[in-house]
RNA sequence: GGGCGGUUAGCUCAGUUGGUUAGAGCGCAUGCUUGACAUGCAUGAGGUCAGAGGUUCAAGUCCUCUACCGCCCA
């Protein structure tokens, strides 16, 4: 490498991006054990099991701004030289996929029915490669630095024995069972689901009030009378085994035990008093429907009511429903109220609020539906994993999730995770013709059946799948090799950190921790990092339909991937959503512009005594100036507080703390600085040498401290500065930056001068004075700033255009040289005087205003210190260094207010 | 109904264990092609920290209540 490439005025990210991660992967510095890692032997692992994304479509600034977050972890671990495993996955989805999949077949004419489970199938791994291959590419061009070489995807034959093994062993240990239970039943999807996916969402339905009539139940003939019963889904009286009232209810009490006969089946059915009813909802009495609704399931348990399943699969009447079969659902029941009311039953209809449960895919109105399925039992799961975050052995960030986390797992029903569907691992479960059952973890299933010895040529394999979630939930150890005890699986389980969005810490967090913590025996993370979700300008869900979405590749290809990586990183706090705008983006991009400018100034400032192509040098201590001395301790400071926030989980305060440095420190006023001491020719060559050494030196630091955020611009820059012999070749593999020595004495001067020129400049603008202009600068130098002065006045000379800048003795001095129309600047204990160019009275007024301006301030804010010191329960109860800060800060205010009231002629 | 979060400059957000003058970016105003950068530089204006009460020598920060916005669970 060599500084003879001259780099090009603005940073262009597309034309170094994919070269830079072109040679990472050559390097193979990704995996932990790859050719080019330089992990030390010793360290412990840091591991981050990637949230394998679906594989339903392309990624989503949600994505990009995960996949960032756990790089920037990764890459900080790796760059401590801990073998960092950043493991890279893919997520079959199985019901989304099949959403989306059901949509693409019915574009080209064809359903799932006219395909068939096999050719379906085959459909299937055709889209799954396509989107795949889209998945990988968005996360290279992220920058997401993980170890290729291990990809997995939930449908692998690894994942698939995973599965069967998992299921195997808690079906042998009771924790894995088979019932007839009411459950969640998608009609749009045709599948099962568990209570998770689905939604209740609030809308405005009819309650209707629908009279049944007496019957005698010995004889089967009308009676006289009749009772009335209100209901949301009318369509359901198909299915109605008994009307229910509230026992203390006196205007049915006289009903209770009689029989009504149900319209339409023809079913007479009993009149049943069960508190459960809500005696001021509707008319007090209500239909029970066992076989469609989870509170009438329990009330039909009690009074032992038959259960009636009157739909069909699809969402359409079954055979049940007498002459309301095949019809759909919906058309059922304007068809059922048309016909109540030809009968004159239909009493009354009124807009009704209500909650309504929503299939998460699809949005159809679930059913409840009774069904045989398999389930897992989840308390003495949800049990172990509640008892390792009460233990601290998983922490969850930020820890107001842990509430959430508690209620969840204290209140878990058990885990239905059978799936009507084709999609995903088939549970390997088998029966046999005389209803036993067999569970096998062999890919071609069990040799016989377990309980009679039929050979397996007679066993049915259960025709659903999983729940997608449930391979999901071993992905920590099935990744790394589960069932078998591979080299991968000591090293690697339990992980570090897993990092996802907070709207999955149920679907999978739990699902993780509880079946990590029983297949494995610790649990999988010792850290859950919950990202919020990324918003849009206005705080809007992106969403493809509302056409707000970002594509992450559109503001790469605009803004380079570090400006989307920075502006991701810069607003993510954990589990607090963000909002992403272009100009957010377009800040990030100009600060690596910044980055790049800076370094285009470092290797275009290099001294020609130091010949091109050099080795790395430390500056000599001994020829440092303050202003390189101030640097050091400034970058010290930068290097303390960004390993406090990243030991905090707190990036976002990385990337401000890091804009600031190389923003303010570095490039306003270090380089400012360096450019008068590297153009002096007064100077020793040796000292000017220290002076670049030690900007080199800032910078390479700066871009370390940098590179989790901004891999590409900080690798690209890199390479192109000095280095030692021990460096690697990459600083993808470079060293994190030791803490430095912060040392406030060798700031105090660099601060002080910068102070001064600052109110100089203050003075000069606000006087109005050409910004060219070169006027005379008398100083009385402060302490502060007194011992560096003589080796700082060419700085301040120039950067305050002080011309000649003259240094006087003692305040009073300055009276000498005051003409009218001069300018005074008080910075601390420093005081200056500006001479106008020319009339001195074009000023005069300007220059009166503004010093009374300054001084009203500064005496409200010397009243209100001295009203603090004159409490003497301040003086009293305040800790020591409290007082003193205040009373020195009265001294000072009253200080600056006299000089200011002297500037002003008393 | 239960729980959680938010409310700080025109906008988006920081603000550590309570302790000097509440910060940044964008936007705004004024000026500047200053040999790294106009994707830039200099200077400036702009805040009753949602409201009320309390604790404290001291509250944006801790406590209570209220209002509004958002999310989760039922």
């Amino acid at each position: 490498m060599s500084g003879e490439r001259k780099l090009a005025a603005a940073y262009r990210p597309a034309e170094v991006e994919s070269g830079i991660y072109d040679r990472w992967l050559a390097a193979d510095v990704f995996a932990p054990d790859g050719a080019g890692s330089r992990a030390d032997a010793g360290a412990s692992p840091f591991v981050i099991i990637q949230p394998p994304p679906n594989v339903t479509g392309s990624l989503h600034l949600g994505h990009a701004q995960r996949s960032t977050v756990e790089d920037l972890m990764i890459r900080h671990a790796r760059m401590q030289g801990r073998p960092a495993l950043f493991l890279p996955g893919l997520d079959h989805a199985s019901i989304a996929a099949q959403v989306v999949l059901d949509r693409v077949i019915a574009a080209e004419g064809d359903t799932r029915a006219s395909l068939g489970r096999e050719r379906y199938l085959e459909r299937m791994g055709r889209f799954v490669e396509e989107t795949k291959g889209v998945i990988l590419s968005q996360q290279r061009r992220v920058g997401a630095s993980l170890d290729w070489g291990r990809l997995r995807f939930t449908m692998d034959d690894g994942s698939a024995r995973a599965v069967r093994e998992a299921f195997l062993r808690l079906y042998r240990e009771g924790l894995a069972y088979r019932s007839e239970t009411l459950i969640n039943w998608c009609p749009g999807c045709r599948t099962s689901l568990s209570d998770l996916e689905v939604i209740a969402t609030p809308e405005t339905g009819t309650l209707w009030t629908i009279r049944y009539h007496l019957v005698d139940p010995a004889t089967g003939e009308p009676e006289a009378g009749g009772i009335e019963v209100a209901t949301t889904r009318p369509e359901t009286i198909l299915g109605d085994t008994g009307v229910a009232v509230h026992p203390d209810d006196l205007r049915h009490a006289a009903l209770v035990g009689r029989t009504v006969r149900i319209p339409f089946v023809e079913r007479d059915v009993p009149v049943i008093a069960d508190a459960v009813v809500d005696p001021a909802f509707g008319t007090g009495a209500v239909k029970i429907t066992p076989g469609h609704d989870h509170d009438d399931a329990a009330t039909g348990r009690r009074h032992d009511l038959p259960v009636i399943d009157v739909l069909e699969d699809d969402g359409r009447i079954s055979a049940a429903g007498a002459a309301y079969a095949g019809l759909d659902r919906y058309e059922a029941r304007q068809r059922i109220l048309a016909d109540l009311e030809a009968r004159g039953d239909l009493v009354g209809a009124k807009p009704h609020e209500m909650v309504i449960g929503r299939c998460q895919r699809s949005h159809d109105v679930v059913e409840p539906r009774l069904k045989t399925q398999w389930f897992v039992r989840t308390q003495p799961l949800a049990e172990a994993a509640l008892a390792a975050t009460r233990g601290r052995d998983t922490v969850i960030l930020p820890e107001r999730f842990e509430k959430v986390w508690e209620h969840w797992l204290t209140e878990i029903r058990d885990w239905n995770v059978s799936r009507q569907l084709w999609w995903g691992h088939r549970i390997p479960a088998w029966y046999c013709p005389d209803g036993h059952l067999t569970v096998s973890a062999e890919e071609r299933g069990p040799a016989a059946c377990e309980v009679c010895g039929r050979p397996a040529s007679d066993l049915a394999q259960d025709p659903d799948i999983f729940d997608t979630w449930f391979s999901s939930g071993l992905w920590p150890f099935s990744t790394l090799g589960w069932p078998d005890e591979t080299p991968d699986l000591a090293r690697y389980y339990p992980g570090t950190v897993m990092e996802t969005a907070y709207d999955i810490i149920f679907f999978w967090v739990a699902r993780m921790m509880m079946l990590g913590i029983h297949l494995m025996g610790e649990p999988p993370f010792s850290i859950v990092y919950l990202s919020g979700l990324v918003r849009d300008p206005y705080g809007q869900k992106m969403s493809k339909t509302k056409g707000n979405v970002v594509d992450p590749l559109e503001a790469i290809d605009e803004s380079g991937a570090d400006a989307l990586r920075f502006a991701l990183v810069h607003g993510a706090a954990p589990g607090n959503d963000q909002r992403f705008s272009a100009e957010k983006l377009a800040n990030a991009r100009n600060f690596t512009n910044k980055l790049w400018n800076a370094a285009r100034w470092l290797l275009g400032a290099r001294p020609e005594s130091i010949p091109e192509g050099s080795d790395r040098r430390r500056p000599d201590p001994e020829r440092l100036g303050p202003a390189e001395r101030w640097l050091r301790s400034r970058v010290a400071t930068t290097i303390a507080e960004v390993d406090r926030a990243l030991a905090e989980y707190s990036f976002a305060d990385v990337t401000r703390l890091l804009y600031d440095a190389t923003w303010s420190d570095y490039c306003d006023w270090a380089i400012e600085l360096a450019k008068v001491r590297l153009a002096d020719a007064a100077l020793p060559a040796a000292d000017r040498e220290a002076t670049w050494w030690a900007m080199v030196e800032a910078l390479d630091t700066y871009l370390r401290l940098l590179h989790p955020i901004v891999p590409f611009v900080t690798e690209a820059i890199w390479g192109e500065l000095p280095h030692a012999d021990d460096d690697p070749d990459m600083l993808i593999v470079a060293r994190w930056p030791a803490p430095g020595e912060i040392d406030p004495v060798a700031e105090a001067p660099v601060a002080a001068a910068i102070d001064l020129v600052r109110s100089i400049r203050n003075a000069r603008s606000e006087a109005r004075i050409e910004p060219a202009a070169w006027l005379p600068v008398h100083v009385a130098v402060g302490d502060e700033l007194a011992t560096a002065y003589d080796a700082l006045a060419p700085a301040i000379e120039r950067l305050a255009r002080a011309r000649p800048l003259v240094r006087r003795a003692a305040a009073a001095e300055l009276d000498d040289v005051r003409v009218p129309g001069s300018l005074a600047a008080i910075a601390g204990t420093t005081e200056a005087v500006v001479q106008p160019a020319t009339d001195g009275d074009v000023g005069a007024e300007r220059e009166r205003t503004r010093l009374e301006r300054e001084l009203a301030e500064t005496e409200g804010l010397l009243a209100s210190a001295r009203a603090r010191l004159a409490n003497p329960a301040f003086v009293e109860k305040a800790p020591g260094p409290v007082v003193d800060g205040a009373r020195a800060r009265e001294a000072e205010l009253a200080d600056l207010a006299g000089r200011l009231r002297e500037r002003l002629g008393g």
